[in-house]
Formats: C-alpha cells, sequence, structure tokens
DNA sequence: GAAGATTGATTCGTCAATCTTT
DNA sequence: AAAGATTGACGAATCAATCTTC
C-alpha cells in the first residue's frame, strides 16, 4: 500500500490547473492578441481597467492593484504606453502625490480594436463551455480573486 | 441608451477573473511558499512534476510543455535549480539529444516539505468552498487547460 | 532538414531605496 | 511618519540564432 502524502493532495492539482490554464491561454490569447492588434495582453488589461472606471481613470496605486502589479512596475509599464501615446498622466488636483492614468483618443480607438479581437479569441475559448457551465466558472473564479492568505 | 461594444461581453470579465484569480493567488502563496520552505513556485512545480511522472524523469522539452515555459526558459530554470542541488540532469541513452532531469536526495526531500506548505495554504485558499464547488472547479479548470486556439 | 537543447541579447517586472506631498 | 510614485540594480523569461544528433 502506497504511501499517502502531501503530494496527493488533489487541492494541489487544482491550483495546478488553474496556473496551466492561465499559462497556456495567456500565451495563446497574448500572441493573438499582439499579432491581430498589435498590442501585448498587459496594455489591453490596462486600457479596459481605464475604461471601465469611475470617470474613465485610474491612479497609479489604484491601477497597480487591479492588474496586481507592483507600483514600480506600474510606473514602467505606464512609461511604456506613454512612449506609445495610448495614455497619458493627469495631476490630481486636491492631492499632488497622485497621478491620474487617463486614455487619449489614440488609446480609446486601440481599446475598442482589441477588444473586438480578443472576444473573437474568447468565444472560440469557451465554444464548448455551456452556458451554465460559464456562469458557475465566472462565479468560482470570483470568489476565488477575493480570497486573502492571512 | 448606452452604446454595446465589444468591451461590455461577459467573457471579457470572466477571462479578466481567471488573469486576476491567478495573479493574486500566485503572489501570496509564492510568498509564502519561499518563505515556509525556501523555494519559489515555479521550482515546486518542477519538482512536482518530475516527481508525479512515469519514472520520475522529465525531459528537457516535456517538463518546459508542462510547465508552461519556452525551451530556452526551462533550460535557464534547470540551470538554477542543479545550482541549488535539487535535481540533476541525466543522458538518454537511446537518443543522444534528449536530457532527461530528475530529483536529487534533497529535491525530493524539498518536494516533501514544500508540498506540505503548499496544501496546508491552499486549505486556507479553498476554505469557503465546498466539495461540490472544489469538484466543479477542478472540472473547469481541467478542460479549460486543454484549449487549443486554431 | 527537423528535433532537442543551449546561448546572447533584450524585455519586463520585482525589490529596496528615495523623493515629494500629506 | 505614512502614502503615492519613481528609480537603480537585479532576476527571470522570451526570441532568434546556433549547435548537435537524429
Amino acid at each position: 500500500m502506497a504511501q499517502v502524502t502531501a503530494v496527493d493532495e488533489p487541492l494541489l492539482t487544482t491550483f495546478g490547473r488553474l496556473v496551466e490554464a492561465h499559462g497556456r491561454l495567456n500565451k495563446q490569447l497574448g500572441r493573438s492578441l499582439e499579432a491581430q492588434a498589435g498590442i501585448p495582453y498587459t496594455w489591453f488589461e490596462v486600457l479596459l481597467r481605464i475604461g471601465r472606471s469611475e470617470g474613465s481613470r485610474l491612479s497609479m496605486s489604484a491601477l497597480a492593484e487591479q492588474v496586481v502589479l507592483t507600483s514600480g512596475g506600474v510606473t514602467r509599464l505606464v512609461d511604456r504606453m506613454i512612449e506609445a501615446e495610448l495614455v497619458q498622466r493627469v495631476p490630481c488636483p486636491s492631492d499632488r502625490r497622485v497621478w491620474f492614468v487617463t486614455l487619449t483618443e489614440p488609446g480609446e480607438a486601440a481599446l475598442s480594436r482589441a477588444a473586438t479581437v480578443h472576444v473573437e479569441d474568447l468565444k472560440q475559448v469557451f465554444r464548448a463551455f455551456s452556458e451554465p457551465d460559464l456562469r458557475r466558472l465566472d462565479t468560482l473564479l470570483d470568489r476565488l480573486r477575493e480570497v486573502r492568505l492571512t
């Protein structure tokens, strides 16, 4: 009879599948987006998060929180996107430590184009998933993304 | 009446949640693993994949496929782990282009320790999830990780 | 010539330290 | 002193080119 260790725990496999699913999809969808819309997936995330936010603007730290990067990482990411003229830095009038990031005109256009491309890809990815399955997955992931390790 | 664009597509949100859930959990669990077991999550993945494989060995390319990295990325990853004496490169007798990676004695020990730590963390993460929910999530992720974009 | 693996150049994000504003 | 943001030094993965073996 084989010894049972932590290595056999099913939770390990479930989490491994999350990592693998993310890795594979991110790679494939990222390539497709880059090829068809000309921007990396990270940029798309930034454009989308800003586009969906209250007042269409996000502070650097709010953006970092949403895209799950460090503040230093976001500073550099936004630098590159400003270089590409897709976003702008706008000073916050009430707190001079804060910078807002907003979309430029070409930024909005890029968001719209990239979203169209990405949605088509996602339809393919989820082709074989039923509506109830999709809703279940969405709900489970929504709960999962809120989890904090104490 | 607001205009409906691709930006409003629910699939976009579902995939965004996958990315966010992965990002958050990976960051937290990675820190915990590094702090308590002394190895990065990527190393744990490598150890686990090898430990679970037929004959407890994997070729470089099989490893790359499983951990979703490029072959160049895996070469460097394995280099670091050899440096730390957790794995070994073993030549394939029947095909001299191929190198197998196997666990060393300390590698097996590290796998076992890290798995224990990681499983405890995962129990916390999934604390609020019922057994049926866990099974559903596992099944959905398993299907998702197989998807290939045509 | 194709497959497996490695290497050089580059890119992107992290960490820790720093600067400014509150 | 704490919070928001940026910077220098560094680590880890990618891509494209290369080498070896099939």
